[in-house]
DNA sequence: ACTGGATCCTGCCTGC
DNA sequence: TGCAGGCAGGATCCAG
């Protein structure tokens, strides 16, 4: 899936088409995603206007009218695609449906979700693996739920520190990569940019998670070193648009342009590129998943 | 209490 | 060219 800064690349282009937005009509194309639809799904849409669209990890948040708050997990192959009137008559090129733009390019086949907008854009929700999901809950009850309770902190706000990452590292067994994919930890990190962030803080993923903790789970050097790249990985991220591997796009279905300033993701076999470092990126496999780092400037 | 592994699903890439 | 197998950005559940 989309990890933290693929979503918020999301949210950012939804938000411009969907705040103030009324749904008219809420098309679903199957019964459910990952999990069946709330029931009632597109009826309890249909009517209420968008007031907030929030990011909460690598959960898009869409505050409704009537109170109520659309989850939205993109799961591994979620995207959305903004479809706008044509106001410039111009329906040219392969990009064009009607005498609407679509912009996804995805096979229509997985387009599973339609909402139709007062304003006559419409959002299409496209996902070929269906991991993804949507519910509605109640506003009151986000910070309740079972998918939000055990959250850890955001990333990228202030409670993210070096003393609180060692307070919850101190004598944990987990490799460090383990223990930063963790969402009960830090919020929205994923595969590719946990590899990035250990990379860039010269800490090997295998290294046990308690490093990062000094004595009594105070703040250590590692720690200090590791909050700053977090937030620089995925900052930088943000910046470029998101990473594009495979499936994901954003909403005008482009790519990401994040993937370029990768130094270690999908890299195996290439030397690394830390300036005076000659080792080369090795691929190895933890908790089922690929990690890639350089065994000679990450300890 | 923590941990790794299996699992949901489809598509794409690699190698035989 | 065809096909089987492996792999993919996530998160939850379960057994050990």
């Amino acid at each position: 899936m989309p990890e933290l800064p693929e979503v918020e690349t999301v949210r950012r282009g939804l938000a411009p088409v969907l705040h103030g937005a009324r749904f008219e009509r809420v098309e679903l194309r199957r019964a459910g995603l990952r999990f069946p639809f709330p029931e009632h799904f597109a009826q309890r849409l249909e009517g209420q206007t968008v007031i907030g669209l929030e990011r909460r990890s690598k959960y898009i948040l869409m505050r409704l009218s009537g109170g109520e708050v659309l989850v939205i997990h993109l799961g591994m192959t979620g995207r959305f695609s903004v479809a706008m009137p044509n106001r410039l008559g111009n329906t040219t090129g392969p990009s064009t449906l009607g005498d609407y733009v679509y912009g996804s390019g995805a096979d229509p086949k997985h387009d599973h979700v339609v909402l139709h907008l007062d304003s006559r854009a419409s959002i299409t929700y496209n996902d070929p693996r269906r991991f993804g999901f949507m519910l509605l809950i109640g506003d009151g009850e986000i910070a309740s739920h079972a998918l939000f309770k055990h959250l850890g902190v955001e990333p990228l706000s202030e409670a993210l520190s070096a003393a609180y990452v060692a307070s919850r590292a101190y004598r944990r067994k987990a490799d460090l990569k383990a223990f930063l994919m963790d969402q009960r930890h830090v919020a929205g990190l994923g595969n590719i940019y946990v590899c990035e962030a250990l990379f860039r803080a010269h800490l090997s993923p295998l290294a046990a998670a308690s490093r990062l903790a000094g004595r009594n789970g105070a703040a250590n050097a590692r720690s200090e070193a590791l909050v700053p790249v977090i937030r620089a990985v995925l900052s930088e991220a943000i910046t470029a648009g998101g990473s594009t591997l495979r499936d994901y796009r954003n909403i005008e279905g482009g790519s990401g342009q994040f993937q370029d300033d990768f130094r270690v993701y999908g890299r195996a076999g290439q030397p690394c590129v830390r300036k005076g470092c000659d080792g080369t990126v090795r691929r190895s496999v933890q908790s089922g998943r690929s990690t890639f780092w350089c065994p000679k400037c990450q300890k």
